[in-house]
RNA sequence: AGACCCAUAGUGUAAUGGUAGCACUCCGGAUUUUGAUUCCGUCAGUCUAGGUUCAAAUCCUAGUGGGUCUACCA
């Protein structure tokens, strides 16, 4: 990780990790986790996770563990524990052998419950939920102590064995932590340790009849695990005094929790449940849909890994709740494809072009780089023919002032061809566009020119002899509202963006364009950044456009 | 309104008692065979009120505004 932080800055997590160095505490050992709970995919939120606890510990010599926290088998499943790997692995970073379950301790948290029924500091309670909420009282009032609180140590060591050896429907009791039912923080308020639960777990099957909660599962596997930062975000700080307490309670490693706040951007949502709620409905199509904030949608869509960590380590690491720019994550992404993408000329909406004074069966090989950023990324030719194709856009009987492009009778340049000159065009009964007939400037050859005729626009073409059919997929924001959970009034589904996808299935592209890889990622001019679909085949091309290209053109036009 | 947390340009983030800086966005200009890229520039900020101090974005107090918490979710 660049570390442009001067001595002494950095934002609050590395201060505080500094110190703790400097102070000698652990031996200087700085050991983190990333615990993500299999039970969805990966979103870019969790990225900010990953990338602060992967680079924070790579960044003074300590470890990072994978930890799912995997406590509550209703809602967890292995396709997503092997999703989340392959997430994770994709942004660049590598948990070694270091791949724990929450599961795997089981064994030690039911050890850890009984040491504290054992201290008087955990009871058994048949309280129902409605009872338990009934009683736990509200902020401001202090709550009232279970009937079963009193219990003695030998009547909860029994009742806590028998709920494990399945004596006990579900929901008819819990093991609670004895704190303090009038705490002003409602956490401490008698916490629920452990719950019965019937649903087979992921990887323990049924051997358990009972799972501990976040609370009791969460600091405790951090502490096995020697973790000396547990970074969390912010709606975890009132569960500090709590993940404190079973530390100090039961003797163990005292990991430290730090909370930060989490990532948010604009016109998209960030929450598990939203994004679950738009697949189930089918919104999206499914978790890797290219318009989803997940990093297999993200991946799918064509964002590099690169551009998703500078975006990250841009935003920085506060306290305060933001919600971010899409325009940042945009930046950061062109920033990198600029610098990688091959270039391509690819006409999404074609109208077909015949040059007048071309020969017949002519053709002019025009060299083109493939990337004028990167000698090294080489160079194609791109054969020059009579019938050639253009982007509709690039095409005015009537154009605006200051249209820098084809109009009857006016000069436009073909990138890496020639300058033509509008003869004549076509119409339908409609009035749409046919074709278009051009004189072309044998002189004007791209990179030998010798005309002497000045042109203000240049567009891209594509041969009609040479050119590939290709399908493009033209994403935009999935929503239209800068928030779509900001509404109290309204449902965030009211807010979808309905051309958040464009099909064009007519598009032609350049025969190079048959060479493509699934993995490069390719700038069709003046088109934006694109990269092949998952979906896309040889014999039927399929390209997403990943981010449009910076527009002041038709930013003025408004 | 009980506890806890937060408050710096439009957005995000630095400045750790000593010149309020950076990035994105916006706007403008130069270059350009991508209306892209690149380069340059403009606009714009310490929530309020007291206090401590030679000196406060920074420390203290109060206020204001926002957030979190009343699952057998995480």
């Amino acid at each position: 990780m660049e570390d442009n932080t001067n001595e002494g800055g950095g934002h609050f997590i590395d201060q505080i990790i500094r110190s703790d160095i400097a102070s000698g505490k652990h031996g200087g050992r700085i050991h983190t986790r990333f615990p993500p709970e299999p039970n969805g995919f990966l979103h870019i939120g969790h990225s900010k996770a990953i990338i602060l606890n992967f680079e924070l510990a790579a960044k003074y010599g300590g470890m990072t563990n994978l930890r799912f926290d995997d406590t509550n088998p209703a809602a967890e499943e292995t396709r997503f524990v092997e999703g989340i790997k392959e997430d994770i692995r994709w942004l660049g970073y590598d948990w070694d052998d270091r791949e724990y379950y929450a599961s795997d301790y089981f064994p030690t948290l039911f050890e850890y419950a009984i040491k504290l029924i054992k201290k008087g500091k955990a009871y058994v309670d048949h309280s129902s939920p409605e009872e338990m909420s009934k009683m736990r009282g509200t902020p401001t009032k202090p709550g009232q102590e279970s009937p079963y609180r009193q219990r003695s140590i030998e009547d909860n060591l029994e009742l806590f064995h028998r709920m494990q050896a399945g004596e006990f429907e579900e929901g008819e009791c819990v093991l609670r932590a004895k704190i303090d039912m009038s705490s002003p923080n409602m956490h401490m308020r008698d916490p629920v340790m452990y719950r019965i639960l019937n649903t087979p777990h992921h990887r323990t099957g049924t051997k358990w009849k009972i799972y501990p909660t976040y609370d009791f599962a969460h600091g405790q596997s951090d502490s096995i695990e020697k973790i000396t930062h547990s970074l969390c975000t912010l709606e975890f700080e009132n569960h500090r005094p709590l993940y404190e307490w079973f530390i100090r309670e039961l003797e163990i490693f005292p990991s430290r929790q730090i909370e930060f706040a989490r990532l948010n951007i604009n016109y998209t949502v960030m929450s598990k449940r939203k994004l679950l709620q738009l697949v189930k409905e089918k919104h999206v199509d499914g978790w890797d849909d290219p318009r989803m904030p997940t990093l297999a949608g993200m991946r799918r869509r064509g964002y590099t890994p690169q551009a998703i960590r500078n975006f990250i380590l841009k935003l920085g690491i506060a306290k305060r709740k933001h919600i971010i720019d899409l325009s940042l994550l945009e930046h950061t992404l062109r920033e990198d494809l600029n610098n990688i993408a091959l270039r391509r000329m690819v006409v999404i909406d074609p109208i077909r072009v015949v040059i007048s004074n071309f020969p017949e069966h002519h053709e002019e090989a025009m060299p083109a780089d493939n990337n004028p950023r990167d000698p090294e990324a080489g160079k194609r030719t791109i054969q020059f023919t009579k019938e050639l194709y253009i982007e509709r856009a690039d095409f005015m009987v009537d154009p605006p002032s200051k249209y820098h492009r084809l109009r009857p009778g006016g000069f436009v340049r073909l990138k890496h061809g020639f300058i033509l000159q509008c003869e004549h065009y076509q119409q339908d009964s409609e009035g749409k566009i046919i074709e278009v007939t051009c004189k072309y400037f044998p002189e004007s050859k791209s990179g030998s020119d010798t005309s002497g005729i000045k042109v203000k626009g240049v567009i891209h073409w594509v041969s009609a002899k040479y050119g590939v059919p290709i399908e493009i997929r033209l994403y935009d924001r999935l929503f239209n509202d800068e928030n779509p959970l900001g509404h109290a009034d309204r449902d965030f589904l009211e807010f979808l963006n309905p051309d958040s996808l464009k099909l064009c299935t007519n598009a032609i592209g350049e025969p190079s364009i048959l060479e493509a890889n699934k993995q490069d990622r390719y700038q069709f001019l003046r088109n934006g950044y694109f990269v092949q679909d998952t979906e896309s085949t040889p014999g039927h091309l399929i390209f997403n456009r990943t981010v449009t290209l910076r527009d002041s053109w038709s930013k003025k036009q408004k």
